[in-house]
DNA sequence: AATGAATGAGATTTCATTCAT
DNA sequence: TATGAATGAAATCTCATTCAT
């Protein structure tokens, strides 16, 4: 994770250095992506990003935490605690988040690289795991406590087989033919495909997806 | 894909070729995969690599298709065809399945590999998409034949989620702590996912997981 | 140069591979060309390759003379020897083989090829430049005992000035824009650039170029 | 070329990366040069290499650039323009000129490799070829307007056929047995073939070497 | 707080040639 | 006569990282 130091620059030239960096780790996967190209995008000196980072694995890492933060903040968690209908308002969500994806292309490359890492990453990953099952668990909670979610299976599997359906949405997004109608109807049956693997048993009708 | 001389090879050598090179890819990815480690590893030359294969793309085709093959003939298909009841026969090939994965752990080590590799591989990796592609269709082709599969959504799409939801589970597979109960479980609950999220509307009770 | 066995092939086998191996040479140069590519394009094996040939200066050695033979065979010697005008005959025998040069893209390609070698071919191009003098001895001395060409200046040294004079027009004719007009003006030029640094002082009319 | 840092180098490691180069690639040509070769000379690390130069080409651009300023330096431009006689004067350029090649036994070489790269190095040899154009439009436009020389051919054209003319005496020059007097000889006929090959018609005396 | 020169290992790929069969 | 498997050196180039200043 960055060193203390980063926090000292100006929020633009550290949004600056996130950015381009996201751009080339989104589009090349972390082994693909090159140091040297982000740094000489930035004009910034090897010594510096040495300076501020401690290598590329941290420079991702920072890149990713960044990334999920905006991810975090795109849900409005207080008002999805108290929504009347649980799923109806998760619908709003996932709306959201679609959109926030689709302004940002980016944020699926992302993803993508951080799948990628695999178990390799050891320590530099570490805490955007965690912040990935903050996001899940926060969300699922929510859920389970309102009886919405099952409580048949662990969350941490619930939110495994949950994200990488996203993420088999999101490739399926990425190689169709007809962008714009795909992708509307892509967050249409993820939406669908979410209930359907996490509802609660008995808890209403079959199928909300008109 | 490999030159054609590569089939003259005695099948052990190019079983054992095939081997260490899908070794090698599923542990780190193609990227952070060394072709010279391969290489070295196998006690062949480079001269003798390229003479066989067209480079590190082709060698990876070629270990990726020959893992998609041993997932092809691991399924019954006219079991799964004639089955007088469709989920029930998933079960048993899914249960097949994570057999094999967990039989040969290379397995989801490649599937991660060639999940990363996304947009870029542009030729190399067609026919194991179609290799993939394949699998599904055939599988979600015979389940709507019986009615047991939704036919409100493309294929490709439903494919693309339900391979995701299992690399998922994989994921989460690989990161549990107690291997062999959460593998049990893993499973389990794929085959739950899985039917939750292709199964028909109204073609039975909501929950068969006991 | 090939061993005698290659003069046991058919004419056509013959022909074909100094065709295709002078398409090599002529596109990228000695260096550059593959002898690898060139076998490969001839469904030749490497045994056979080296059976027939020396290796890759052999072949090369072999490729530039055929395509001298076919410059000296363009020329009509006898009908030169016995022309009226030496300049008007020269002026048709340019015209011959720049067409040849039309027709035969390599031709030119090749000119370069061996220009490039200099002094590193040794032994392999020895008989190229035999054959690159015999030509250009052959014309000077006839145009010499018609007292058409001075005899101030040694033939050798005519010879290359001479040589170095039309590669250079032919550098210019593959660079020029509008291809047909400079193709004809350069021919009409080289005539001209060849007689004013080959007449002998006296001869006649200064410039015959209309 | 080079990258703006290769100029903060002193000017002696310069030199002595272009001269090391130079020898390289006017020996072997540029396909047969070796940068490994180069570097291990040098004692330059790859990387170091790849920091002041964006390949081989580029290097090889340097080189060949330092090398035609080198040309373009030895001749006295103004003193040309302002001579009484500008064959005369020309003669002097080029004896001065074939000082320069007698005692850089690497430029005549450069000069051959240069020629070689033909339509290969597209981008990288851009600038040279503007510098050799430079100085052959220059000298020309100066005997023009002093009406010494042609203007019923393009210039460019007579700029290759002049260009050519030269390499072809360079190459008598490489493989001529009494070197001393050929030197000599060869560039006396040098001047002579030039000023036949550029005067304007009614001139002057038809033939001024003795 | 920052620079940028330098490293050197390692990447993938191509080459001409040999030789057992 | 002919094959084609095998070699291994050498090619160009990129990389993340270090460190003296």
């Amino acid at each position: 994770m960055p060193r203390p130091r980063f926090d000292k620059l100006t929020p633009e030239r550290r949004e600056e250095i996130l950015d381009v960096a996201a751009s080339e780790f989104a589009a090349r996967g972390f082994e693909a992506a090159s140091l040297n190209r982000i740094l000489e995008r930035l004009g910034l000196s090897k010594g510096a990003a040495y300076y501020y980072f401690d290598g590329k694995q941290d420079l991702f890492a920072a890149v990713v935490e960044a990334a999920g933060q905006k991810v975090l903040d795109a849900v409005d968690w207080d008002r999805l605690e108290g929504a009347p209908d649980f799923w109806l308002e998760i619908d709003r969500v996932l709306v959201a988040l679609s959109q926030l994806f689709a302004e940002d292309q980016r944020l699926a490359g992302l993803a993508r690289a951080v799948a990628t890492m695999g178990g390799r990453a050891s320590q530099a990953l570490s805490s955007i795991n965690e912040q990935s099952e903050t996001f899940w668990e926060r969300l699922l909670a929510i859920g389970r406590a309102r009886g919405a979610v099952r409580d048949d299976v662990p969350t941490r599997l619930l939110q495994h087989a949950l994200q990488g359906m996203f993420q088999g949405i999101d490739r399926y997004d990425t190689t169709a033919g007809d962008e714009r109608r795909h992708g509307q109807l892509a967050s249409r049956m993820a939406v669908d495909f979410m209930r359907r693997m996490s509802e609660s048993a008995g808890t209403g009708p079959r199928n909300r997806t008109p």
